[in-house]
DNA sequence: GTCACACTTGAAAGATATTTTCGTCCGCTG
DNA sequence: CAGCGGACGAAAATATCTTTCAAGTGTGAC
């Protein structure tokens, strides 16, 4: 809509990708403006045959990866992104020219939006809308996305619901950068001590987190004031790990406390919704969760949250996996802890 | 002349296209079009000798189409579609340079080979040639059902546990009881204050719930402390409303205050799922959660909570239904009053 | 309120890829 | 063995894609 913005972080944003189409890799790069030079840790991993960037062409993430980046583009973009992921059938059949023409924009815009979604070009994006097209057409054809209304029944509500936050788990997942993933999995399984911000509703799946790590005996501490977050986030150092969660990816209260983490030297983490948000200049690795519409009935936090818990289990199994002989038994141990709290058995 | 011929080509070629990007509703529209849309008119238009011209663009039957029409082609021309046939994915990736060098053929032989198998030129074979990869890719990928190992790369691990959260949110909302779900979003819809109980990571979905009605202006509560939710419990009367949250069912911290509340008149809700556990014993309402099995590497609580916050979520959304009126200004207000906390501008 | 800056955008130039044309060469037939 | 028909590839012609660049537009700073 009139949400025209334009931002700051753009620069960053566009620097952050140099040469190479969406070089996750060196994410945070030579952003951080404190100097210090951090090689981020993931290396070079991958990089192909040639020199196409790490993103391999996305077959079927492709709708989950435009509603992803859709807030991150320009409002051109957005329509041509639009309507690549509306009818990839049809838009596979269009030249540049074409698409263009369609949407109402330049051939320009049309290739720099096919860039944004991590193709070389528009004719790779093109070819991946084939294969999409095929996949749709020998898939499943009952989409039903419709909203929820406010007379729904109860049942309609739940059925739409749950459709929903399975979508929201599919793109999660199909978005998610499994070399990041990796690499933070790596900085948590071996920190000393692990800090994680998080407030609202992202603040419950900061806890979350918090509550598994301790549970397999890692040193885990979730921070909902800011103020101690900071306070905290000093006392970090090399070796420590921070994650921050925030979906906006521009909440002040969490990005102060991953930047003081940051700038002591711990590996810093952060999942959001918006990987080009500010909060990403200070992490290490940048863990991408899905950002789907919103609707009056439906508060983005909804299936944020649901995003976000996706992601923070995939950190946590991660975790363990790498920690396997001292976490099972932590984990063991916890629940016998517990089973006195229950009643008796009712079996 | 040659030259109208070509163009001829072309009308049809977009002619055939039309209709799909301009009513972007019709997502599998566009490619039935085009798999079935055999361009008749233009169709018969040249095309080699053979009477096989007219076929419309073959989607899977590709392999089948080049060893019907093999005996009608030159030496070249079989090499090529021997190639393409062979390795659909890999000839997809190749220009028609590319695969001329490949065959040890010319580019023009490539595109004749392409007429011949039904194509307008080597850019749409090229195109189909992507969506057969695509399928043949999709065909053989579905299986994640095993559980997650400890050794199982880290891609795998986010597929296996996407899979199962889907799972257990087709379950939850599968059994469901819609009537229970209905009574008891009327209860808290009409509450005059709502209490809600949860401990462990069952107090984590207590907390979400609390916040989300708070957002639209109802009096909700979590108590994740025992001694205080009794306390609290007592303040209850008929006219309020409790909600239980326990994934065993059995929690004592849990069924104590829930009983409470009971006695003094309140309307119960547990959510829960052992339906049958003594925490049912004090709920006007049961809502019941999937149980899913749980592994070495995938507690219970992770799948408990995925289920939890489904329920929670339509508890949410019904009572939003009902509520409306005041909700919706309430929920934008409480957006509006966070607005300021985020960093300037993010697009 | 105005200015300057940065970002977005499309037009057109520049590069690739595809298609067509056309001449050569091979193999076959008479 | 000469003549013929067609396969084949080189290169021109065309379409398509990519890059560059300058103008337009909105935003933040002063």
């Amino acid at each position: 809509m009139t949400k025209d913005l334009k931002d700051s972080f753009n620069a960053a944003g566009s620097g952050r990708r140099p040469g190479a189409p969406g070089a996750a890799a060196s994410v945070s790069g030579g952003i951080g403006t404190s100097g210090a030079g951090r090689g981020t840790a993931t290396g070079g991993t991958s990089s192909g045959g040639s020199g196409v960037g790490e993103a391999p062409p996305a077959p079927a993430a492709l709708a989950a990866k435009v509603r992803t980046l859709a807030p991150s583009m320009t409002r051109s973009m957005q329509r041509v992104a639009e309507a690549v992921a509306g009818d990839p059938a049809g838009c596979a059949a269009l030249t540049v020219t074409g698409l263009a023409e369609l949407t109402g924009t330049s051939e320009a815009t049309v290739v720099r939006t096919a860039r944004l979604l991590g193709y070389p070009g528009y004719r790779d994006l093109r070819l991946a809308l084939a294969g999409l097209a095929a996949q749709q057409q020998s898939g499943r054809a009952p989409a039903v996305t419709a909203d929820i209304a406010v007379d729904d029944p109860i049942a309609d509500v739940v059925a739409k619901l749950a459709y929903d936050e399975q979508q929201t788990l599919a793109d999660t997942a199909a978005g998610l950068d499994t070399v990041q993933l990796g690499a933070a999995v790596t900085a948590l399984a071996g920190a000393r001590r692990i800090d994680i911000y998080g407030v609202g509703a992202s603040g419950l799946v900061a806890q979350d987190l918090a509550q598994k790590l301790l549970r397999i005996g890692l040193v885990a501490h979730a921070h909902s004031d800011p103020h101690l977050a900071v306070t905290n986030a000093v006392q970090l150092r090399s070796g420590d790990a921070a994650v921050a969660i925030s979906h906006s990816g521009s909440t002040g209260d969490i990005i102060e406390p991953l930047r003081v983490a940051f700038d002591h030297g711990a590996t810093t983490v952060a999942i959001t919704g918006r990987p080009d948000g500010p909060v990403s200049q200070y992490a290490d690795h940048v863990l991408t969760t899905s950002t789907a519409r919103e609707t009056d009935l439906r508060p983005a936090a909804m299936s944020s949250r649901t995003s976000q818990l996706l992601v923070v289990d995939c950190l946590f199994i991660g975790v363990m996996q790498r920690t396997y002989e001292s976490a099972a038994p932590a984990l063991a141990a916890s629940y016998e802890a517990l089973a006195h709290r229950h009643s008796p058995r009712t079996r």
